[in-house]
DNA sequence: TGACATCTACGGATTAATCCGTAGAATCTC
DNA sequence: GAGATTCTACGGATTAATCCGTAGATGTCA
């Protein structure tokens, strides 16, 4: 059997998807000025994976002249939140205290930083009870 | 350009991973049938999975009568700790406080999960001052 | 108009990941 | 010892992901 599809956004998808929600609808020669900050891509190869990324769903296009602009289709809460509970399951067996051990090992949080974790927390709280 | 090697465990082989750590070294045989617990893989297929874990370095291997005996050589902490941190870079800017937000939305955690969480960050705190 | 730029469409190359079958050696069982 | 079992080695098939070039149409501008 071949090689499963990734359910969620390829690390490529998501660095465009991530320009087209903070950048708004671009063109492909703008999507890619953007990664470009990054890491070099030809003109070719944005164009290629925003015509995936449209098979997929994962954005939309409308013609503007002879161009297209590409909007983001996914959305941003939902995707990334996906995201996180993918990992969470495949790695920590849907232990969502498990996961938070590892990220503060991870990334050793100031006090600040720890704070605003807690703070995360309890506004979650709130909205839910 | 070709596809990026992934750095991290693939699905499959986080799978195998976890068996590893949780069971101990194992035999070909031995990781098949907890792997086929969940989903049905035949002989040959995990054991092309364990030759390139292990020429990856994510195991290693000691003969055993004719047999090969399988043990992770990845540090259970330190793989996953790599994956929340490579998740948290790639999609949260390293605001682990953005993940946490979209960790709670995922999970919606009970009242006594919450407390879970709370304590995972206070016995951080601690081992951290 | 002619030179140049720019866009899409199309196709191809490469590699990782996943899955499995066959062959041959070694071992076990009767 | 003959037959079945079980292991490794080897190779192959398939698909997703990534990257890019060429061709042809269209638009721009001196």
């Amino acid at each position: 059997m071949p090689r499963p599809k990734h359910e969620h956004p390829t690390p490529g998808e998501l660095e465009v998807l991530k320009i087209l929600w903070d950048e708004g609808p671009l063109s492909v020669r703008e999507v890619m000025q953007q990664l470009n900050k990054t890491r070099r891509r030809a003109y070719t190869s944005v164009m290629s994976l925003l015509n995936v990324m449209t098979e997929k769903g994962l954005v939309t296009r409308k013609a503007q002249g002879r161009a297209f602009i590409y909007k983001a289709r996914a959305d941003r809460e939902n995707t990334l939140g996906r995201m996180v509970g993918d990992l969470l399951g495949r790695a920590f067996e849907g232990s969502a205290s498990a996961l938070v051990a590892q990220l503060l090992d991870q990334t050793n949080p100031s006090v600040d930083e720890l704070d605003e974790i807690r703070r995360t927390i309890e506004e979650y709280q709130r909205g839910e009870s």
